[in-house]
RNA sequence: UGGUCUAUGGUGUAACUGGCAACACGUCUGUUUUUGGUACAGAAGAGUCUAGGUUCGAGCCCUAGUAGACCAACCA
């Protein structure tokens, strides 16, 4: 018998509804982004939820385009937003949805309330009437054009859209209640003028609705059965019902969820922007950006992403997830998929002594452990190589079993050494090491079944190649980026040791990668060709490292 | 001096009202290992925000309090 999963409270909701035969067994999604900035690894939750509730229930889920805002929106969100919700392994069918397609359709919406005496024409200015509003716990009051009668109304919107009026000197509102403890339902603005180019409809439109008069009503258009948005909408929903209500349309039902919070992280695209314009970072698909294309430029799987949505799951309490946890699918993923290679991110030489000059030899080395289908490849060994620095210790403690004077270690793949000398220089820094090989322990065992306690990974000096590696930290010092001391703004929680970038030494397969291959550089974490990759100069950005716990024991 | 929503180990989630509150991450111990990775075994860690109430019985229901989030953009 297996254990039903147990459904979250969006899902209880649709099996109730699909049980009483609402909207005659229908199930009907969309997500529905501004393209206004890119996605982030928050709305990946939403896409999951989305998607994932129309595909479970052999329903459909629309991609739309919020597009109301002319002044903030532009094609290239849309592309950018159309790759990632790809990228994560959703398709959106033959056509995708733009709210401005229904801008005609809402203008006679709104003509259509002013008929029934339910919106007017307001003249004044936005500060009277932000004035007017009222506050929370202060009423408002009625606007001194509430009362137009509905032809002047009329006329005066038909006027709005004719472009005889410039911005800001008149707005239609919904007559609904200046008094009511619910700010959205005082009189709110729906349709405001703006003498700007749309990315879609170009000059054809000087007006445009606001979110609330555009949102509800598009998901109305498209029989959107359930609209699923996070908790800062609970308080518009009584206003989303008053529209489907007033106009008579498809009763589209608005469920509010809590978004998801990443810790150490920042998930708003107001301030992911500020960070792209005061150039904190490279652009939207940074790799530190916790953005979709960040993440896939950083080197993180899409079924990462994926597990993290579902193990999350879909509350209406929001909390912080521990940004380890995130980290924690993408290392079960990449252990299971990315191929090993060598690599030493700071090398130090070691010259093998006993092994003859001029000589050269390919050894066997194993793809993936945890995939015998990966195969093998060879590596080059020679008498000069470079191992870790932090793989010799002169003085070395007791738990420490890697390389160190008298010490014998194996080299991964290749054969056992023993270090013999040491070299400084003039100021005492070691700068190589002199050491002797066991020629019977080719491959990494030995003969008499003598035992090493260390294992380390190496790459020939003459066959190695260079590599930028841009170490990647944190973007944030702060769990919490937002909380800052009184009169501090975000951006002074930004980790300054973000990135580092140090020349490597890679072993030469590596040569042959592809941008935007990830690979385990064993003992060291996950690697991801990045796209500023040349043939003349490798990059590579640390996607994760793996988990070091002699780091710990330190 | 308003309204709406929420409250379970450090974090993320479970628990048909009824057996000592379960799982994952993280932490700590061991075992295996040609990655101090992985895998495996085990441990510590909450008594479910507080106070009342209903009930034979409450993490689940009710009331109040407390705490947090959201609401006063011609943003979405």
């Amino acid at each position: 018998m297996e254990q039903t999963k147990s459904l979250n409270f969006i899902e209880e909701k649709i099996k109730a509804d699909l049980a009483a035969g609402k909207f005659g067994g229908a199930i009907h999604t969309r997500f529905p982004p501004e393209p206004n900035g890119y996605l982030h690894i928050g709305h990946a939750k939403a896409i999951c939820l989305n998607f994932g509730i129309a595909k479970a229930n052999g329903g459909v889920c629309n991609l739309r385009f919020d597009d109301t805002n002319p002044t903030k929106e532009e094609t290239k969100y849309v592309d950018a937003i159309k790759q990632d919700v790809k990228w994560l392994g959703f398709n959106w069918g033959d056509k995708e949805y733009y709210t401005s397609d229904y801008f005609e359709t809402l203008y006679g919406y709104a003509v259509k309330l002013i008929e029934k005496g339910l919106a007017y024409v307001d003249h004044q200015t936005p500060e009277q009437i932000a004035e007017q509003k009222g506050t929370p716990t202060r009423p408002g009051e009625n606007s001194p054009f509430r009362n137009r009668t509905i032809e002047e109304n009329l006329e005066l919107f038909a006027k709005m859209r004719n472009g005889d009026f410039e911005e800001g000197v008149c707005i239609l509102r919904a007559k609904i209640d200046m008094e009511n403890d619910n700010m959205l339902l005082r009189d709110p603005l729906i349709y405001r003028i703006k003498k700007v180019t749309h990315h879609r409809t170009g000059d054809d439109w000087c007006i445009y609705p606001i979110y609330d008069f555009a949102h509800g009503q598009s998901d109305s258009i498209e029989g959107i059965t359930h609209s699923l948005c996070s908790l800062e909408f609970e308080v518009h929903r009584p206003l989303y019902n008053w529209f489907i209500e007033n106009l008579e349309i498809f009763p589209s039902e608005q469920t509010e969820f809590a978004r998801l919070n990443l810790s150490y992280t920042i998930l708003s695209k107001r301030k992911l922007l500020e960070l792209v314009e005061g150039n904190h970072v490279t652009g939207w698909d940074d790799p530190r950006m916790p953005t979709l294309s960040g993440l896939r430029r950083r080197g993180y799987s899409p079924e990462s992403i994926l597990a993290l949505c579902e193990e999350i799951g879909v509350l209406k309490r929001n909390g912080l997830t521990d940004l380890s946890l995130l980290e924690h699918h993408l290392k079960t993923h990449l252990n299971k998929v990315a191929e090993r290679r060598m690599a030493v991110l700071n090398p130090l030489k070691v010259t093998i002594t006993n092994y003859p000059e001029g000589k050269s030899e390919l050894l066997d080395a194993v793809n993936n452990p945890e995939n015998e289908l990966a195969g093998k490849r060879q590596v080059p060994f020679s008498r000069e190589i470079y191992i870790e620095q932090d793989d010799f210790m002169e003085d070395a403690p007791r738990k420490f079993y890697r390389l160190s004077q008298g010490r014998e270690v194996r080299l991964r793949y290749a054969y056992y050494i023993t270090c013999n000398e040491i070299i400084k220089d003039t100021e005492g820094n070691i700068t190589e090491l002199l050491c002797t090989y066991d020629p019977e322990t080719k491959g990494g065992q030995s003969p008499d079944g003598r035992k090493v306690k260390a294992t380390m990974h190496w790459v020939s000096v003459n066959d190695s190649i260079d590599a930028d590696v841009r170490l990647y930290d944190r973007l944030f010092s702060s769990e919490t980026p937002d909380k800052t001391e009184e009169g501090g703004h975000f951006t002074d929680n930004l980790n300054p040791k973000s990135v580092e970038i140090i020349s490597a030494k890679l072993e030469p397969e590596l040569k042959t990668a592809i941008i935007g291959a990830t690979y385990q550089f064993e003992r060291l974490g996950y690697f991801c060709k990045d796209q500023d990759s040349s043939s003349s100069n490798l990059v590579f950005n640390r996607t994760v490292a793996l988990r070091d716990s002699w780091a710990k024991k330190k």
